[in-house]
DNA sequence: GATCCTCGAGTTCA
DNA sequence: CTCGAGGATC
């Protein structure tokens, strides 16, 4: 056999990398991996380089992109590209079937249905089944010459495949960004300090307008063909499904969504379906496009002004749009978190209306660069928050400058300030700031704490801004008629009319079950009040641990820190912070009051069995975070000093002699002289003896079903509450956990299910339905 | 020190 | 729901 001719071997590879191409995008089954694929390129790439002559424009190293061109061209498309007439509702999508029915005198219509892609329309124009021009869309008779950048879009065929095309052949479609490449682009910009992508479509309109295609090439494009437009020297089939099956074959990707339906029927459901799976697409879509299929009644029905009568667009509910922000405002949380968020012009998304909307925190304003007056896109995706997502530039006012955060609190006035290393930027003035405080009633107040039915945002403003109410323990001491004086004035200072009056005499019903709401909750449980005190850091689920192991207000009260790392999940970080919190006499006062004006809680109990497992002298000095002194040092001191009371008394030198090296032995004596220090240690050492006298050595372990077994709820459930299905299980020894991961057993979904179960489904987790949970909680004496 | 998981905190509209 | 960060684990 003769070796083959160089001329051989580019042909040979040209055909292999195309193919590789069609099998990806068209048909989406790779057939060969991208290591491979990048392979055959750098061979390809080298025979040309040997053989200047042989390289052709139509070759995939082409693709790579050109050096710039100055700007592009203008390009007349020979047909318009025409928009389409939309339809928001079932009902006008009924009236244009009716419309064509109507025309055309049929009784049945056939059409073809397909999603519309959020991204950007094009034209591609094919001589003799070479790629030889694209052009953007834009207003539609002409466009801009987008073809070097079109040519690095690996879904586009350079070359037609098959045969029977036409001499020229326009195919109209699609450029958009998949999610996920979306996604991943802007995890490496964000990594690598680059230029953030609003979204898909405005990340697919960008990369096709860069005038290097260079930068083109980096970014991760794909294609679908929808449609055609010029058609010489050759003929299409007569139908849209059938053209759609012809350009599939000769290389362009279609959109395996594609479908033929019958009538209105047909649409709607077709709608539904998409509009059903749209969250779980591989990219962006804003809706459906409807087209009568067949050629004969599509040129029956002709055009108005310029969009085709025999077809529509179909839209969801705008997921993302774009309004002016009018400004950055701050708001100041419960713990003095200050969190930006934007105040903007009324817009319509996702079927609600939205004037404002987090920025989080400093951090996400800076990346964005958001700015007083910017036009800004905000989305408001399957979750219901609505977000910033970015912003338009090209419509930023003159004489704008970065935001920044303000240096005092606008609320007290305090100094806002940042920890090193952190996010968040806080107000200093703790509880003298009004809003700080406002915010820890309503958290006290609110229904997983101590569960004040009635007491929600307003009446905690009005009673905190009228400084009737400044703690929580003052909730206790309100009586009916400090309500009505609240009323009042708070009628007074609005302007308003008392409805007390309009109503002929004094209406008090709400305040005497306000009243009483305060007063059921004073009967709560140990887990309530920890979480109601709004200790940083100590949330629900922490709270209910500090319960479950140490059962008793009075003792947890007069634990220092370190004997709070006993529990799991409490570390260093979250004890200093409880430490520090009982360490304030005004909280410990607090408390007090509360207790003073009725509040009971009644699960008391003695500490776990489980507490004595790190009941010991060396876990105390670990614990203690004392520099230089490990595990293992804190051993050799255990084992050589009998007790807290021993230690503080030695010398340094004792020290050394108990097998301490000297770096850790001075370290330890270094942090002895800091009275604090010693004192925390003193008063730890007498916790430790307490707690070992009080704790219980029998471990009393029950078992339940699901010993040991973590358990995810998520959708709706129709019997009952998540949170009561929640209770139920951990009454059977389940662990309900917030998020699915390798560690979770089972997941039990209810209605609605979302991202949840698809990620249950992918790592493989027994999932539940609901009729499966109460069978089980029947089974085990807990049913519904 | 890196990695995985979970918790805490803040958030919008009707 | 999402982000940031604390805790556990290797």
């Amino acid at each position: 056999m003769t070796p083959p001719t160089p001329a051989a071997r580019i042909a040979d590879l040209r055909r292999q990398l195309e193919d590789a191409n069609y099998r990806y995008h068209v048909l989406d089954e790779p057939s060969i991996p991208d290591a491979e694929y990048d392979r055959l390129l750098r061979a390809l790439d080298e025979l040309e380089a040997a053989h200047p002559d042989l390289v052709t424009a139509d070759s995939p190293t082409q693709r790579v992109g050109n050096a710039p061109a100055g700007k592009f061209a203008e390009v007349r498309h020979a047909i318009p590209m025409l928009s389409l007439g939309n339809a928001f509702s079932d009902e006008e999508v009924q009236d244009f079937v009716r419309r064509i029915a109507d025309k055309l005198k049929r009784p049945s219509l056939r059409f073809s249905a397909e999603p519309k892609l959020d991204g950007l329309a094009i034209s591609l124009r094919y001589e003799n089944g070479a790629f030889v021009q694209g052009a953007t869309r834009g207003d539609g008779a002409t466009g801009e010459d987008v073809t070097l950048n079109l040519r690095t879009i690996k879904a586009i065929p350079l070359t037609l495949r098959g045969t029977g095309w036409p001499a020229v052949l326009e195919v109209r479609g699609e450029v958009y960004m998949p999610r996920a490449d979306f996604e991943k682009y802007n995890e490496h910009a964000r990594k690598h300090g680059g230029k953030v992508l609003a979204n898909p479509r405005n990340g697919a309109a960008g990369s096709l307008r860069q005038l290097d295609p260079r930068i083109t090439a980096q970014r991760p494009l794909a294609f679908f063909a929808y449609g055609t437009g010029l058609v010489e020297g050759g003929e299409l089939p007569d139908s849209h499904s059938a053209t759609l099956k012809q350009l599939r074959g000769w290389g362009f990707p279609v959109s395996s969504l594609s479908e033929v339906v019958d009538g209105v029927d047909g649409l709607l459901a077709y709608y539904r379906r998409i509009g059903d799976a749209r969250d779980g697409l591989a990219f962006d879509i804003d809706g459906v496009v409807y087209k009568l299929d067949d050629g004969d009644g599509q040129r029956e029905m002709g055009f108005v002004s310029r969009a085709p009568r025999w077809a529509i667009a179909h839209k969801f509910p705008a997921q993302e749009q774009m309004t002016v922000l009018e400004s950055i405002e701050v708001n100041v949380g419960r713990t003095g978190a200050v969190t930006p968020w934007a105040l903007m012009q009324p817009v319509h998304v996702g079927g609600v209306t939205v004037t404002r909307a987090t920025l989080h925190n400093a951090d996400q304003v800076a990346r964005l660069d958001v700015r007083n007056g910017d036009t800004v896109i905000v989305r408001r995706a399957g979750d219901v928050i609505p977000e910033v997502v970015g912003v338009v530039p090209e419509r930023r006012p003159a004489g704008t400058v970065p935001w920044q955060m303000p240096t005092q609190c606008p609320v007290c006035g305090s100094e806002i300030v940042r920890e090193e290393g952190e996010a968040v930027w806080r107000c200093s003035g703790e509880l003298t700031c009004p809003a700080q405080r406002k915010e820890s009633i309503i958290h006290f107040a609110s229904r997983r704490a101590m569960d004040i039915e009635g007491l929600g945002e307003r009446f905690v403003e009005d009673l905190s801004d009228l400084d009737i109410v400044q703690h929580v323990a003052d909730l206790y001491r309100l009586t009916v008629d400090d309500l009505l004086e609240m009323k009042r004035r708070v009628d007074e200072r609005d302007g308003t009319t008392p409805e007390t009056v309009k109503a002929g005499k004094v209406a008090t019903k709400w305040a005497e079950n306000l009243i009483e709401a305060i007063d059921r909750s004073r009967q709560t449980t140990l887990e309530r009040f920890l979480f109601g005190l709004g200790i940083q850091h100590v949330g629900e689920s922490t709270a209910k641990a500090l319960a479950v192991w140490f059962g008793d207000l009075q003792l947890i009260r007069r634990l220092p820190w370190p004997l709070f790392k006993r529990v799991p999940d409490i570390g260093g970080e979250v004890a200093r912070s409880l430490g520090h919190f009982l360490d304030q006499p005004g909280n410990q006062q607090a408390i007090d009051d509360l207790l003073a004006r009725g509040v009971v809680i009644g699960d008391t109990h003695p500490p776990s069995g489980k507490l004595r497992a790190g009941l010991d002298l060396a876990t105390l000095l670990v614990d203690l975070e004392i520099p230089k002194v490990t595990r293992v040092r804190a051993e050799q001191l255990a084992s050589a000093f009998p007790s807290v009371q021993a230690l503080l008394d030695a010398p340094v030198h004792n020290f050394v002699t108990a097998g301490l090296p000297s770096d850790s032995a001075n370290a330890f004596a270094a942090w002895l002289e800091d009275e604090a220090n010693a004192q925390l240690l003193s008063r730890s050492g007498a916790a430790l003896e307490t707690l070992l006298e009080v704790t219980p050595e029998d471990v009393a372990t029950a078992t339940g079903p699901l010993d040991g077994k973590t358990v995810v709820l998520t959708g709706g459930l129709a019997a009952m509450s998540r949170d009561e299905a929640g209770e139920k299980l951990e009454a059977l020894g389940a662990k309900v956990a917030g998020s699915v991961s390798k560690k979770t057993h089972l997941v039990v979904a209810g209605e609605a299910a979302g991202s949840k179960l698809a990620k249950a489904q992918e790592l493989g987790i027994e999932i539940w339905d609901e009729a499966q949970l109460l069978a089980f909680l029947e089974k085990h004496g807990s049913g519904a």
